[in-house]
DNA sequence: GATGAATGAGGATTCATTCAT
DNA sequence: AATGAATGAATCCTCATTCAT
């Protein structure tokens, strides 16, 4: 018993963070899903729907792998870090065809106005955290959009050369970034 | 007496920047270069050919920009890191376009191996820079591979929130990134 | 307790009135007959008998609501043509979409031959028709194929115009179109 | 020198007369035309277009054959009204696929404003004179609205009839339908 | 060399029809 | 009997590329 949806979404996003929106065809996606070309227009309206829709749902887990239960109660800022970091690397680890995805898609034109509010709620989080951590003197006095930038820059970077072998995504490498970032910010 | 070559570049790079390779027609690259459809192909084999070409083109203009007459004679280490991170952000400044066209097409599956050569070559000299610094004991003792990775993500993420509207390019900014980014990874 | 067949072929007749034949899609039938789009197939083997077995109903219909006790017993040539013109009139006003349906349809290349004969047999009720009344030199001695053609005619453009809203279909114009006619085609 | 819009115009009349708007598909035209599918795309923005671009341009020939240099100086209405007939007849006669083209077409919903417009005009034209000739009390005291109305229908059910062969459409016919019609109108 | 009209393969999408439930 | 999800052929249209001028 098959979830076609399931299935579409799936193929969809391996084949987007593969090629690319306009360079995947709907066939090809229905082909890997192994489901007719018709029914992908059962599910969704249209190629841009269904990009939307993927990217909503992708950055909405993200969202809630990271701040789900967060923060640990009794844990310290510089432990949050450490566990938000975490988070963000099992996520992507287990998930890096949605991550590739999410990433290929960033800022495209095609991603509508819901989409970008969640893209938006996504960097709110981390501002937060960050206008707190300054508050309490652990980080630097800087805007919070301007840490989150520096966190979020070295996170993306460092799963982007894993995926292209230009490092290990070992727990060791994870957590060595981890360290670098936080001595990059911290006050 | 324009040069169509020339003219031709531009226009593409713009163009790949703005909607992506997919994303672009030729004949709307000839129409922004003033030139007429049959003309590119004079120049170049075939759209992936331009792509590539002006892909290596670009990023060599970008390793020339960044080593020519690097490193300034006398300079320590310090200076130098501060140096490079200077000679990147005015190149992007002033290339935005071709900066932004770079990293969208960076690693996609049209790139022929010549261009991803070029890329390569990029990364090594950064290592050489790190594995100097390292040995030196005045960065970590990681592999320069993740140091460099290191420094690249956080410039990029940088470039990239500054083009979002995250955050403002001002000097003041980018040297704020660049101190950041030092401590990341000094010893 | 619903005649499913009734409603679908009520359904269908209205949107092929609306959008012609290839212009309506099958499940647009079955929503607005409120069936599933498989059922139509349990009534109708296919689009195509869809249509040709609504198109010949109709037609037979109209033929049935001119023909089924005429001539009024007693009645004049002229009588009889007055009240052949009021029943078309009637019907039509009392079934517009068939109208409208028919009309649409008339000699479309998906019309079998069964359909075609059905039309043949309204065109010989008015062709014998006119050939009494010729015979009577109450009408011109013409071919009986004309006169009913110019009736015809002059019913159907009566008919459209008052859909198209280019006039009104009252009794009165009726009757003056009605009489313009006769006038046409009187000895 | 073959002129390409003209022969897809040529083409695109014919498959739409024979077959409908929505039963004709664009390479059908395309192969017809003995051009490839795309061309057609450099001459009209859509199939929608191209159909209203045609309409228009066939309803505007109609209209200038039959209004170039009428009325003859020096001519009774009565000789008039004939004239009319016999440009009406003659255009039709000579371009059958085109008044089909028009016939099947007529306030179809894709039609748009400005093609509706032409057919206004048409109209009007028609009307014009028939106010004229009921002002000289030579037709009957009606709408010149009905009269064009009457007269249009026996006209355009003559052709049709002829089309469908249901009747020959000689000289000989076609004048018979004028005087009948004339008779229908006249005071 | 330069052009841009022409092409047709390939893209997104629709829809008549089937069939498991 | 009735359904409507599923299908894939066929639709309209785009675009990389060619070639006559």
């Amino acid at each position: 018993m098959s979830d076609k949806r399931q299935d579409i979404a799936r193929a969809a996003i391996e084949a987007f963070a593969e090629r690319g929106f306009h360079g995947t065809a709907v066939p090809d996606i229905a082909r890997r899903a192994g489901v007719g070309a018709g029914t992908i227009y059962r599910y969704f309206k249209s190629k841009e729907a269904l990009v939307n829709e993927l990217y909503r749902e992708a950055k909405s887990a993200l969202v809630m792998a990271v701040t789900q239960g967060f923060p640990p109660p009794g844990s310290s800022p510089r432990q949050q870090f450490a566990e938000l970091w975490r988070r963000l690397a099992r996520y992507v680890v287990e998930n890096p065809k949605t991550f590739k995805f999410m990433e290929l898609l960033h800022h495209a034109p095609y991603l509508d106005r819901e989409s970008l509010a969640v893209e938006q709620r996504f960097f709110e989080f981390g501002e937060q955290f960050f206008a707190y951590t300054s508050g309490q003197q652990l980080t630097k006095s800087l805007p919070p959009a301007t840490l989150i930038v520096f966190v979020w820059a070295a996170f993306v970077g460092m799963i982007k050369a894993g995926h292209e072998g230009r490092i290990d995504l070992t727990e060791q490498t994870i957590e060595t970034f981890e360290s670098c970032c936080w001595e990059a910010i911290r006050a």
